[in-house]
DNA sequence: CGACAAACTCGAACGGTGTGCGAGTGGCTA
DNA sequence: TAGCCACTCGCACACCGTTCGAGTTTGTCG
């Protein structure tokens, strides 16, 4: 096996001052963050450091390996309560609690996420923090695995969602009520043969945007971690 | 509000024979089926179809827009029985398995799906269909929105996660156990200071990959379920 | 029949993309 | 002073989505 993104290291830099992995990998964040995938390119990358393009390659392989990096970033932000400090269900509510918000501080990661398996550093972190503190509860061995990719997953599906819905506003330009009045009329213009939707849409509307994803996200983790507790041999 | 793809109808072709949005349309999901995201161009595209590339924009505004219609397509595919014929517990395990499959027939879906918003005919159908089927368990109103919602999140953010495994094999080249080997040491490399992970990862080895995705697909729709259930007011 | 509009097709071109190549440059060590 | 290594970067290639405007076929109307 070759060496990887991960585990490659080039020489300490000399005296000249240089690029750096740890400024590229810190400029591409916030590239993406401000302008979304579409908006990082290696020329505006590179222009944003005062560089040439080409010259990012010397430090990055790929673009993907650069995305790679950027990616297991993010779930080193992540934070999973060690299991002594809140019982498990309160653990699990703040690990769950804490990825959707690294997620909706970083909403290109949806995008990408599942185009890229996840086995930096960070990501290793992350899982045996979250093995830990499903262990604890009682989720040892397979059960543990299960537990805790079902939330993940739950946790990561919904909140997928959330920032598509959320960047449909921010691109639109216009502000939240006013495209939620623009929403609600092109849907009702396709599913008019189908009025359990248009209630549907209508309560979602009446209901407010931001309390309509925060009550949605809290809803189905409360179902998922019942459902996990009665799993729990004493 | 202008006309948008789902509501825009050209006129009638004439005699001549020419290119049409269901050819087109059928064509670029064969293309996407089989060389995912990537794979889609409006050049290959076109060429598939024996036209030229600019042709196509006759037909259809942007490639977003068809990117458009081939997610509702696939919205299309999924089944929802209805509540009479199973149960409402056995109904909503259809569907997840439905929905499941389609996006394991439509692999670049996961990529593409939190991009776009999905408010075309088919999903509307969907959307309608799953509330007649969550209404009838007794999740009426605002219940029944969230009870569909965090299912259909389980199911997409497990599936995306499984497809991205699934496509990682495929794209190595190698047989689903040698590739499992490649990654156990890789993963080994990573998080030789993390326990929890090597024995998690092991354990997920030895099951064998298949058997492992689907057991924990299914662990984690039966925890959701569990807890739906609970909710239930009759 | 001829004229005209509508329904399509499509080649050329524009401005972008990721990246390979090879030449160049600065600093350290011997 | 010579030479090597770390690093930069302009050029070029093969793609991409999309615009433009000119071209061709068809049906319709006078």
């Amino acid at each position: 096996m070759n060496e990887s993104i991960w585990t490659r290291q080039r020489a300490a830099a000399p005296g000249r001052e240089t690029l750096s992995l740890d400024q590229i990998v810190q400029t591409a964040m916030a590239l993406l963050d401000e302008e979304g995938v579409a908006g990082l390119s290696m020329r505006k990358l590179a222009a944003k450091l005062g560089a040439g393009a080409t010259s990012l390659y010397w430090h990055v392989p790929t673009k993907n390996d650069l995305v790679d990096l950027l990616i297991d970033e993010v779930w080193g932000e992540i934070d999973v309560p060690q299991p002594e400090l809140a019982g498990w269900r309160a653990g699990a509510l703040l690990f769950a609690h804490s990825l959707r918000s690294a997620v909706l501080r970083h909403p290109w990661l949806p995008e990408v996420m599942y185009t890229r398996p996840s086995v930096g550093p960070k990501a290793m972190s992350l899982g045996a923090r979250g093995l830990t503190l499903f262990g604890a509860a009682g989720f040892s061995g397979n059960e543990g695995d299960r537990a805790m990719s079902c939330v993940m997953s739950y946790v990561l599906g919904t909140v997928s969602a959330e920032v598509a819905s959320r960047e449909m506003v921010r691109k639109s330009g216009q502000s939240e009520s006013d495209w939620m009045d623009q929403l609600r009329q092109e849907t009702l213009a396709v599913a008019d043969q189908y009025p359990e939707m248009q209630k549907s849409v209508h309560r979602r509307l009446e209901q407010g945007f931001e309390t309509n994803l925060n009550e949605n996200f809290a809803y189905g983790l409360d179902v998922m971690l019942d459902g996990l507790q009665t799993r729990i041999k004493q």
